[in-house]
DNA sequence: AATGAATGAGTTTTCATTCAT
DNA sequence: TATGAATGAAAACTCATTCAT
């Protein structure tokens, strides 16, 4: 009853039904969420959502790809050619975890639903593995006379992975973020010899 | 039809059941599995699997269990106490990572699909806790004159998304071990300078 | 595909749910009654039942409290103060058995299922003792120098359970209304001495 | 575990696992009573059963079958022919309520039960008919210049019913025999006036 | 005589999806 | 544009019943 029955532009009725449906998604998770919640929680009905969207799929598939959008445009700005690498890695680890801290439920639909999700796997993985590609291009390119048997895509992976874990526990509001992003810079440059020397 | 129709020892049809349900898990996850296709799996009717398991919840409860199980089973031999800090750190990693590797299901059901699913996070992350809490413990006791400013747990909570990330490579058949196990060592002890002197 | 797949108002399918609900719950039970036997009666989809009364449970009870309303509003007209109380219970009694035999199916769902299923007792067995006690009062106010050693609960249950006994064979067709109310009035007034003096 | 593998004779196993049926019938009614149950209370198992019994159905109908013998043998007695009418009533009816008193889950599922499930009324119903024949028998033997229209048929449907409705208070435990045959005789013989003259 | 093991057939319930207005 | 009404398809779960030992 609340929404009344406005006729709204179809850009305003897209981003509401978005909002709904990450919303719902990043609460109970793709299966276990209904269209029914979702067009409840949107305050419209079921029909529209299928007039926008086509398909729960289609659905989900549009709110990965606008908080997708949202999480690349806060967090590419960070590749500024003039800081040194590791100014570079900071800025990119701050806004990163930053935006995890501000947007927890796109991280939740990101990482959470989407990862795990078989029929989504594919577009997620996918921008994932352009960002460890990306990563392990900055590590080969801030790394003098590379070890030729070192692998750097494996360590992006492992970098990244460091990182998810961490954003993970910031989306559960367990660590905050300057802490965290401190700690994964040094885990980065120095390992674990960032808190002083380690008994061999 | 398959299978034929044996009578067999409860005992013998309860791995046979885990292991159809754990091999279905991990293929589709927990949702979109039903009942029909593990028993379809298994070569049995479905009222056996209630009547063994009661329920689909239980099922999958008795899956993580068994696997958790061979789990730590597999890796928890690896605290020596006769072996150095990092020799521990090594044997561990590699352990985990070889498991990882031998037992991919299981990493998919524990990891992936357990740790997704409402219902069962909490069974998996307590475990997982418990490892972070180790991890934690094992990399204060190494380290001389622990900066006090320096959060342990959050770094065991990064180190182990880096082991997690690198595993889900090694499940999917992306990388081998070996070479996983080193570099998430030196990454541990050395940081990325493992490859040689990082320009800041 | 016999009733056509017209869109009907709420309310009109209500009622043609309840309808198809009572008829075949009156025929087969509530246990041994599906709800694809309801929803083939009513002509309409399995989900609609679900979609209007939530579950099987909910759809009897609503059945129920639809037939219990109607019994009630047939029958408390008779409690009119200007008549003498031997009127108000022959009056009472008429109405009584004349809308068992009017509405068999309403008789038989209210007493014979609703009174067997353990879920529904409850309900109806508070109406009936808010009956009991009601005909308590009437027969005690209507006796002169009351024995204090006469229980007028028992006595009612016993008239009440006359009641139903002989409304249930009007239900069956048995027997007709008038005769069957003269008798009930006569036992309640005279005993068996009604047809003459009994030998002792 | 508790009952061992003893090999009982067939005619003490029987008694054992109708023991076991009536007892779970009268608890939970016929359909929701599993054959699982009755195997479980009976400590034995389901083939045996099915071996004894062949179907469920025929299981429920041995149960109502023995109890229905008890039934009559413990009533029956009653009718002793140097009784004038009225002792006889009396008799018949304190031996009827006093087993009802001490054989509450005959009564359950005689009563309840039987008369509830369509497949069973026949058997129940037509004992009953017996029953009510002769009682309106009784009636009109005892009965001086018997009004030609008066339906002594229905007249001992009316009390059958009575009865049945106070027995069923006796074996919930809610009014003692003794209170309730007094009662019942003298609804028979004087009606409500047996509690003094009542207002017309 | 007795049972552990096994299942076919059915039940309630839910959900993504589509008409008719 | 917008929706109340409606459903096909499938999922979880149960139960009477039987077979092989």
């Amino acid at each position: 009853m609340a929404g009344g029955t406005k006729r709204l532009p179809r850009a305003v009725r897209e981003q509401q039904m978005l909002d709904a449906a990450v919303e719902v998604f990043a609460r109970n998770g793709y299966h276990a969420t209904s269209m029914d919640a979702i067009a409840a929680e949107a305050d419209i009905s079921k029909p529209m959502l299928y007039l926008y969207y086509g398909s729960k799929e289609e659905l989900f598939a549009a709110c990965i790809h606008r908080e997708g959008v949202r999480f690349v445009e806060a967090v590419s700005p960070a590749g500024n050619p003039n800081l040194t690498p590791r100014e570079q890695v900071r800025t990119a680890l701050f806004s990163f975890l930053d935006f995890v801290d501000k947007n927890r439920q796109s991280w939740m639909v990101l990482y959470r639903q989407a990862m795990t999700e078989q029929a989504f796997t594919g577009q997620v993985q996918s921008s994932r593995e352009m960002l460890i590609n990306l990563v392990a291009k900055l590590l080969e390119s801030s790394t003098k006379n590379p070890d030729p048997t070192w692998n750097f895509s494996v360590m992006a992976v492992a970098l990244i992975g460091a990182g998810e874990a961490v954003a993970d526990r910031i989306a559960g509001g367990e660590i905050a973020v300057g802490e965290a992003a401190d700690l994964l810079e040094n885990l980065a440059w120095r390992g674990l010899r960032a808190s002083g020397p380690v008994r061999d």
